[in-house]
Formats: structure tokens, sequence, C-alpha cells
DNA sequence: TTTATATTTGCACACGTGTGCATAATATGG
DNA sequence: CCATATTATGCACACGTGTGCAAATATAAA
């Protein structure tokens, strides 16, 4: 292992203060150009790299932006994260990745963690399990900005990004009524999650401005699993009052459902109609192709992005950005 | 914001020093139970943060591991990240996300910013489009350890992870030409990339052994998307030799050849056999359900952990994992 | 009690960089 | 050519923690 030089090193061979090499690596316009192209050129020449360690103990703050969120293997989260990733390396930020599996307690170290390095921000999504948000006001309390994204606090002032969530489902469901469907059920997670409360409400006030009496919000209360959604229409398609269509809050709920109906011949949107509030590409290679509602997650991060490194520059209030949802119409209704 | 209160704040409150403040905190034995005692809970009381960066100048070393990946929102590389986060955590490391987007400057940049940071390691999976390797050498020269995964470089001496990608393609042909598939194409990636070479060989060798005259190996010389798979297939299917099978190494490609056969009204199994080297779950939902050669992708990332942090301590000789592929039998041949 | 030993705490310095202020060197103007 | 303004560099200290070694205190043995 060779050993690491520094800027004190420097100063040593060439004979001039470890200042003098600071500014000068650093581009100060109060060092000369001589004496800066000298330092440089024999810097790069030793191999000299800066220690961002020193730098951050310094500036009493780290280079990293932490982004918190329940699962990065899900497609939202990793192409939010692949985003944000993108653009922090674009700022000269490293992204710390931070996840919970949805349980509050991992949250909580998460938090800690975070503290304890400093980090110049928070990008944050909160866990299914998270019901108290002290960790966070501490958090912000701390000094540290944070920007919550998708699964928002309601009790946090906080910059926020969301997408229209309430006129997600609102828009389904008019879409569906128009297209003659009647009875319409609501796939959803638990409602203490802001997403899904949103969703609800937006699906439950579009059925009662259309004075359909038809209502039905089944709540999965964990994790999305493929498993789950072929469970939850399995059990409706029992009912004598079972729905003609289905608006289902994940991919992975819709796939699950569609499951379903093509291992027990339901055809696909006649006897069904299927539309999910998701991103997935690959909703498209269903059979039939699944009608999705997508988020526009690549704006979505640029703006929490944005929020965040712009926050100190910006404090003056609180924003909270609701991001329009985009229907892509294919052949499941 | 806050005051942030220091070892140096509890020790002066305290009437005694700060060293003894640091190793009460760290649970040192030389402290008495005693003194621990009433500096732990006095620190908890003001609400002492261990400062990381601090402690990373001193360690001249920071409690990062970086993994660079080409590109996280692909599902292989998302939950290989996911898994190395938990483990990460688990071991009171964090990780610290570089995506290439498959471009060798992007790489050259992220190792740059790795070395600044003093990393305590570093898991990487090469670019597509990355020829030489001088900075992963600089990288292991400075001193930081680093496990390659996946896409791995052949001169480097380093420990790696990989599927077995051989045998992968191997028993993939011999599997089609036991069902009574004649002509197996192969849709791979560029040649100079470690996994589609090795790939390409079994490939190749298989139908060698088998005396099988029929070899095709078509490649897509830049990042997968459904449409290369569409695109390939098209074309190969206008040969007046067209393929009865393919072997893709992508879901992506898979899901492209896939569309295409439903679009074209292609039988899958009856007129093409299909088979995807991925590890995407959603391979299961298109129709027919692909059947697939999985990647061991948990225990990679296990193995590809251990390998990092077990490699201060055992720095013996370099080992190169290679981990047997798993089929996962569905409908598409 | 005295001496030897074990236990506990203090001291001083190091880790590498950045910045306000002082000083030195150079340029500008009369 | 001197006084003043401008530019360039040096100095000293701070950021917060950890560690080897010395010193002080407590405990045990004689």
């Amino acid at each position: 292992m060779k050993k690491k030089i520094t800027i004190k090193d420097i100063a040593n061979d060439l004979g001039i203060h470890h200042a003098t090499v600071s500014r000068a690596l650093r581009n100060d316009s109060r060092i000369s150009d001589a004496t800066k192209e000298k330092i440089v050129s024999y810097a790069k020449s030793k191999g000299y790299k800066l220690n961002q360690s020193a730098v951050n103990l310094r500036n009493t703050k780290s280079n990293e932006i932490a982004v918190i969120v329940p699962n990065i293997s899900h497609y939202s989260f990793a192409n939010f994260v692949s985003v944000i990733t993108d653009l922090a390396a674009k700022n000269n930020y490293i992204v710390s990745m931070f996840q919970t599996r949805e349980k509050y307690e991992y949250e909580l170290d998460a938090v800690k963690t975070i503290m304890q390095n400093r980090v110049a921000g928070v990008i944050a999504s909160l866990s299914l399990t998270t019901l108290k948000t002290d960790h966070f006001k501490e958090l912000i309390d701390f000094g540290i900005p944070v920007v919550f994204f998708d699964r928002i606090p309601l009790d946090i002032d906080a910059p926020m990004v969301t997408a229209d969530n309430y006129n997600a489902t609102f828009e389904c469901v008019n879409l569906l009524l128009n297209r003659g469907y009647k009875k319409i059920a609501h796939l959803t997670g638990p409602l203490h999650i802001s997403v899904f409360n949103e969703r609800d409400k937006g699906y439950q006030e579009a059925l009662r401005m259309a004075k359909n009496t038809y209502s039905n919000s089944v709540v999965i209360p964990k994790e999305f699993e493929i498993k789950d959604g072929f469970d939850a229409i399995e059990k409706l398609w029992k009912d004598e009052d079972k729905p003609d269509a289905i608006i289902c809050d994940s991919f992975t709920l819709s796939a699950g459902v569609n499951m379903f109906c093509r291992n027990n011949q339901i055809i696909v949107p006649e006897k069904l109609g299927i539309i999910a509030i998701a991103n997935d590409p690959f909703s498209a290679l269903l059979e039939p192709p699944q009608t999705i509602m997508t988020q526009p997650l690549e704006e979505m991060a640029h703006v929490a992005f944005e929020l965040l490194v712009g926050s100190e520059t910006n404090k003056s209030e609180t924003k909270t950005k609701s991001m329009k949802t985009k229907l892509i119409l294919r052949k499941s209704i």
C-alpha cells in the first residue's frame, strides 16, 4: 500500500505553506496562476487524493445525501434512487443508501446513523410500520434538511414530493365508469399511509359523486406480494356481489390479480377490468397488457433533489409538491 | 438548530478529560463502571451524537462500503444492492451508491470519488464500455480492497464472485436439445464482458459436443432494452434457416422476444422455445410463463460481502467464487 | 504501615483540511 | 522615487475523536 500524500507533504516538498496548497488545489483566486500550476502538476504527479473525511470534519458536514426507502429492489424505489444517484454525482454528492424493509426499528437505526454521519441532507419515504415520526423531527431539529417522498408524514413541517394520489384514483374510477363498469373494487394498503389514504379518498369520492352504490376497499396490511393480489381477488370473486373492475395500488397486486384471472379463465377486460397505479414497465408485457396510472418518478426525483439542495438558500416556506399522474392505456380495461 | 455537543463538552461539564469520555462511550474496559454510567447517561441526556467524520479522519478510513453498478434500476442489481445494504447495516457500515450507466467515464469518476472518501471497501460490477481497468488497479494499489461481482475483469488480482455462466448456457443447450430443439440461437452481449463471453463459450461448446451444426450467436452491443430482443428475433425470423429455440442473456431480451411472438402468433414453446438467463420474478407472469436459469443473487451478495469485510484478516490467496445457477422450469420451452 | 501490583484517569499529540487575519511582495499612481 | 493600493503567501488555530504512555489512585500482598 502506497503512503498517502497530503497537502502538507506537497507544501514541504515545494517549500511553501500547506494553506497555499489547499487554496491552489481548490482554485482560489488569491493564488497566482504560476504557483497554482506548479502545485497542481506536482500534486498530480505524486498521485495526491483529497481526504474527504478531513474536509467533512472541517466543514462539520459530510458530502453525502442519505436516501431512506422501504425496499430498494422494488422498481419504483430503485428507479427513484437511480435518478437521485445521477443527480447527486452531478452535484458532487454521494448517495448513501438506507433500507427499512418496512420496519420502524430499522428506520430509527437509519436516522441515528445519518445523524452521526452529519449528512448534508436526507430524502425519505416512510416505512409501513412507522406510526410515530419523532425521529425525523429530531433529525430536522439536529439541523439536517429532510425532504419526504411518496410516503409522507402528515405531522411534520418539511418539504414533500408526492404524486397526486387523490386525483389518480379519482380519474381511474371515472374512466372505469365511463367504460361501463359498475362495481369497482380498490386494492390498497394501510390507510395510515398517506399514499393509500389519499387514493382511497379519491376512489370513494369519485364513486360518491357519481352516485355509484358499489364501493369496496380491500386493505392489504403489509408489504405487497403477488400472492396478496391473487388471494384478494380470489376472495372477492366468491362474493355474490363481485366486482367487475378493480383498481390495484401497485403493480405487484395487479400482477396477482392478472394471474388469478388467467388461472381461472376470467377474461380481462370483459369479465374484469384491471387498472394498476404503478410504474413498472413490465406491466406492458402482461397478457393482456396492463393499463396503468403512472407517477412521474423521474420528475419527482428531480424535484425532491432540488428541494433538498436548494433548501439552504430557500428556507422561506414549506413546499409540498404534488405531481400529476399519467394514464397509460393498454388492454386490461 | 441545536448546538452540537461534543465529547469535550461532556468532559468539561463533568470535570473529567475528554479521553475518558471517548473511552467510556466506546465501552473501553479500562474505564470503571461508575464513571461509564455517569458519562453515558449524561451524554444521552444532552443528546450527544458521535461525529463519524472525526472518527473517519482519525482512523484514516471511512465507515462506507461503495457499490458500483451499471444501473440500479435493473432488477438484478437492485436486488443485489438491497442485500448488500442489509448486510452493511448489520455490520455498522453505510452503503454508498455509484452508478455508471454503462459509461467508462462515470466509472472513472466513481473510483476517484471513492478514493477521496477513503472508503473501507468496494464491490463493483464493470460497465459495458470498460475496456481498461487501470483505475481499479490504482484503487487497489491505494489500499482499498475491491471485490468484483458478475461483470468481472480478467486482468486484476482481486476476489471475485460470479455465477457459473459457462455451465448455465451449457446446461440450457443440453436441456433444449433433449427436448428436441435442433436450432438454438443465443442472444448475448458484448463478448469482451466476462459474463457474456463465458456464456457464449458454454453455448458453443455444448453444441460442439452434441455435434449440432446449427450455431447462431447474436450480440447486442449495448445496454439491453425490450426493443433489442424484439428486433433481434424479428431479424432472425426472416432467415430461411431460422432458429426453433433461443437462449436470451437477460430478461429484458427475452421479454422482447416474447412480445414479438405474441404479436406475430408464433406459438411458444411449439414454434419457438425461449429460455432466459435472468432473475426477474416477473418472468413468471409472461404468457407463457418464462423458463429461466437464475443466478443465486442473495448468496452472491453474501459471499461478496464476506470476501470484502473478511479481506483484511484473510489476505492469503485471491479467491474467485463461481456460484451454481438454478433452472426454474416454466412453460416457454 | 510499606511496598508492589492492578486499576483508572489524564496528557499530549495526531488525523488532513480550510479560513480569518497578518504579513510580504508586487503593481499603480502621482 | 515614495506612498498607496493590490495581490500573493504564511501563520495559527479549529473541526471532533482516538491512542500510547505517563500519572494518579485503589487494591492486594508482605
